[in-house]
RNA sequence: GGAGAGAUGGCAGAGUGGUUGAAUGCGGCGGUCUUGAAAACCGUUAAGGAUGCAAGUCCUUCCGGGGUUCGAAUCCCUGUCUCUCCGCCA
């Protein structure tokens, strides 16, 4: 959620940078609104204060044996007044707060401007020694690897749940496990994270701190019964834990890693990029969230994408890093790192981690502050995160670029603590 | 699922219709004392909003929402959460 008065300062910065993220303003709507709810404010704080003075007064007359019914009667008219102003300002909160629940964040200023994905700039490029992306043309692809090697299977994923669910049978139930356990570890012992292991299933009040609500109805899944949503990323539980906080100055930054399974219903994205792992409804994550001071949050970035890096260095997949442009950023995210990596089968990069600044619009949403030591009042927190990394497309990655001649899959050398076994057949 | 109890400031905990935005204790901050520290003592310590150049002034907030009243932390209704007992259960 953006600032009122951020918004009520700076109209045509704001516009320009809704315009840049490819989305409707309504700013002047804001205005308009902010106006009026001012007015009422400034109508109802007058009424207010004659009624608490009279409150005052009241028992003070009555003691002195004064007669109060006059008092109390011209009361009872201001109070009608009071509740007929808070009803108008409160409809008009209602309406303000809904169109700005749907207003993006802004796009920082060292963002390209750009209207798709074609305009994303890649700003880093790693290939394992001796890689080549030209070098393995007939490479077989990951569904097929893993019907051969009885890994996976999509087609009882479908039986049991529907078109785009997986089931990872034996050692590629096992690889999996070996590649969420690896990437936990690194990230908490080597990059300084600590473990959270979340709730899958959160409330309203949860999504719409992370900006998945309202605008995003349509693509989460919602249990109505018990308005639960199963979550779309660990990003959602774990950055709420500090929601409706105050932290303090000498606990930032927080830095927290957890996994979970994410569930999306990718409505409307039927046959788009949707072989095997490509998309599915559900797949398994770890997800890097930080609490940071406002000032450190573009230096914290950077040291996300290098945490997400690391795990694919460590476990040789090729990858690039691309800064996403205006146009493709996401609706809470301020700059946003891709990192894809490369199907040799697809002879494509797929994205497998997304990192990004929310700068206070996440904060601002779940109220989310610290305080700061200086001054002694709260300010918004900055939130930030990344996937270190989605295992699903990671897998395709995995699978794909370790098959050998004879179909084999070559585990990882990191991996094989994990897994217990070398090589998959 | 059934029965009961509760939710108050950073924390603990009073307050059951009228100067209570809220006693008291702890913690935090500042000071006195001390070579320094501890102890003791004194002072101070919520958030949000409106208005104003500012100092300030005003409004709101005692889990959320609605109601009664001239007036609500306090009474009524409702939702959420926590605890205790019973039932069920990985």
């Amino acid at each position: 959620m953006l600032d009122l008065k951020f918004i009520r300062e700076n109209p045509e910065l704001v516009k320009q940078g809704i315009q840049n993220k490819n989305e409707k303003s309504r700013v002047d709507e804001i205005l308009a609104l902010d106006e009026k709810r001012r007015q009422l404010i400034l109508n109802t704080d007058e009424l207010k204060m004659k009624r608490n003075q009279a409150s005052s007064q009241i028992p003070m007359m009555k003691k002195s044996g004064q007669d109060t019914s006059a008092l109390m009667a011209e009361m009872k008219q201001v109070s009608d007044m009071i509740t007929d102003y808070d009803s108008q300002l409160k409809n008009v909160e209602d309406e303000l707060d809904k169109i700005l629940m749907y207003i993006p964040n802004l796009p920082s200023s060292t963002v390209p401007v750009g209207k798709s994905a074609a305009d994303n700039v890649e700003v880093k490029r790693w290939l394992p020694d001796g890689f080549s992306l030209e070098s393995d043309k007939k490479a077989t692809d990951h569904v097929e690897l893993g019907k051969k090697l009885k890994i996976l299977d999509f087609e009882r994923g479908a039986k049991v749940s529907g078109s785009g669910f997986a089931v990872y049978m034996g050692k590629g139930a096992t690889l999996e496990r070996a590649l969420i356990n690896f990437m936990l570890d690194k990230h908490i012992n080597e990059h300084g994270y600590k473990e959270i292991f979340p709730p899958f299933l959160v409330n309203r009040d949860s999504m719409k701190g992370t900006g998945q609500l309202p605008k995003m109805e349509e693509d989460m899944y919602a249990i109505e019964k018990d308005e639960l949503y199963p979550v779309p990323t660990a990003e959602v539980p774990i950055t709420n834990l500090h929601r409706s906080e105050i932290l303090e100055e000498k606990d930032l930054p927080i830095y927290y890693v957890g996994y979970s399974a994410c569930f999306r219903r990718e409505a409307g994205s039927y046959g788009k990029e949707s072989k095997g792992f490509l998309r599915v409804h559900q797949f398994n994550k770890v997800e890097m969230v930080k609490f940071v001071k406002p000032e450190t949050s573009y230096d914290e970035l950077e040291k996300l994408v290098k945490d997400a890096e690391d795990i694919l260095q460590a476990l040789k997949i090729p990858y690039r890093v691309l800064m996403l442009c205006t146009g493709d950023l996401s609706f809470s995210a301020a700059k946003c790192y891709d990192i894809e990596t490369w199907s040799p089968a697809e002879n494509k990069w797929l994205e497998a981690s997304s990192c990004s600044n929310f700068e206070n619009f996440q904060a601002r949403r779940a109220n989310i502050r610290f305080r700061n030591e200086q001054t002694k009042k709260p300010e918004f927190v900055h939130t930030l995160n990344g996937s270190g990394l989605a295992t699903s497309r990671l897998m395709v990655s995995l699978l794909e670029n370790n098959q050998t001649a004879d179909g084999k899959i070559l585990v990882p050398e990191v991996l094989q603590k994990y897994t217990g076994f070398s090589v998959i057949e």
